[in-house]
DNA sequence: TCGGTGTTTACGGAATTCCGTAAGGAACAA
DNA sequence: TTGTTCCTTACGGAATTCCGTAAACACCGA
């Protein structure tokens, strides 16, 4: 079993019962951190004094407040944490339960566990651990099928990028026109729009603006 | 002191959370439901048996699973109770901190709280028991200015409707028929238009796509 | 090399949205 | 009553998006 955790969420009553969780596992040294910010400074600290922690508990969404913050989410947190503690075990604790943000996490930072705070929670939470100790990766029930991504569509990077370019404003010429000054093919506006019709047609989107309400509901933006 | 409590929310986690706080607080019957419809029917079976609940805390947002739900979220089950409970107290305990949706709780539906399960969500909600208890009404630092509504922007119902159905795919063209046929004033498209322009203004959006994602955020809808 | 397939690009007309101008009507104070 | 203000409605041209057709091109197996 572990033997030094860190555990990072802004909520309270969240840190509480992963706490008791966590002891309930037989962790003895449990550290607690409401930012992420927060979090990689006592992950750093603990690496100077030579006691490092061995695994990392931590949420994705962070509520911004009054403090400016470098780390603004669990993302940023984990991206950094993979660079400068490649051993360390992650298990990332999260409300988000959509499959593309999963796979990233998996496959890109390598993160061991993935649990969805839900009705059962905890107690996937209490089985992540143990497995993760053992050296196997785990899984919510609710996202296990995004590493098999047979029955998944197929959307790539450039789609993702124009939803969500359009939900900040941009039109379908602006898109374009960036793209062309970038270099980056494909660019025309007539690809563009022949791109969003088949979004269009898979999320069955009445229009633009629907496509990207659901896509922005669908967490993929 | 409240007598008898019952508490609701998806989260496993929180609920073990509550129920701590509930007993430090000096309450004794404390119910648990993670659904809005098992939530009601406790309250009903109380009523029943004429040991009624004084007390309903309860979270907004409920993730569906694969149950058929009546009342699918907070909201529904607040109006629900308000009709059949009138004198219950209610505290929502949520992760959204939306002035709007905060305003139409205790304005129209009449909540005695609202806390923002937050950083220091535990704290506030024992606060807030403490608070609604004695008859006050109990709102969280965060929103307080919900009710305060000098320094607010002005958007009303008609635009919060409008946004909506864009998102929901309708044309301006829809809403405007829609509108005529329930014979609701404003309806014209022109009218329409206009009000998505002057919230184009408000909320610094390029263009409808942009407007709608904007709001999306902010969790106007 | 030759089709077949799939993607990118171009183009044009239809539909919709965008945006300014302006008239009609209700509420209200002088 | 009159004038002001605010909201609603109407209209028209410009801009953008929507949608179908079709050509250009790359990739791949036969």
């Amino acid at each position: 079993m572990f033997q030094k955790v860190l555990i990072n969420d802004d909520h309270d009553a969240i840190l509480s019962s992963i706490t008791q969780i966590l002891k309930s596992a037989g962790v003895n040294v449990i550290e607690r951190a409401q930012y992420c910010d927060e979090a990689y400074l006592k992950l750093k600290k603990a690496q100077l004094e030579t006691a490092e922690f061995d695994l990392l508990i931590t949420d994705l969404s962070f509520k911004r407040d009054h403090r400016n913050a470098n780390l603004e989410n669990g993302e940023d947190l984990i991206q950094k944490v993979r660079e400068d503690f490649p051993n360390m075990s992650i298990i990332v604790y999260s409300m988000k339960d959509q499959l593309q943000k999963v796979r990233l996490l998996v496959n890109q930072y390598g993160v061991n566990g993935y649990v969805c705070k839900d009705r059962n929670g905890s107690k996937e939470l209490y089985e992540a651990i143990k497995s993760v100790a053992l050296g196997q990766v785990f899984l919510s029930p609710q996202v296990d099928r995004a590493l098999h991504p047979n029955a998944n569509m197929e959307i790539d990077e450039f789609d993702i990028q124009l939803i969500n370019l359009l939900s900040k404003g941009w039109s379908q010429d602006d898109i374009s026109e960036d793209l062309k000054t970038k270099n980056i093919s494909p660019n025309s506006l007539s690809t563009i729009e022949k791109r969003l019709n088949k979004l269009k047609v898979q999320f069955k989107a009445n229009n633009t603006i629907h496509l990207v309400a659901i896509t922005k509901d669908l967490g993929l933006i």
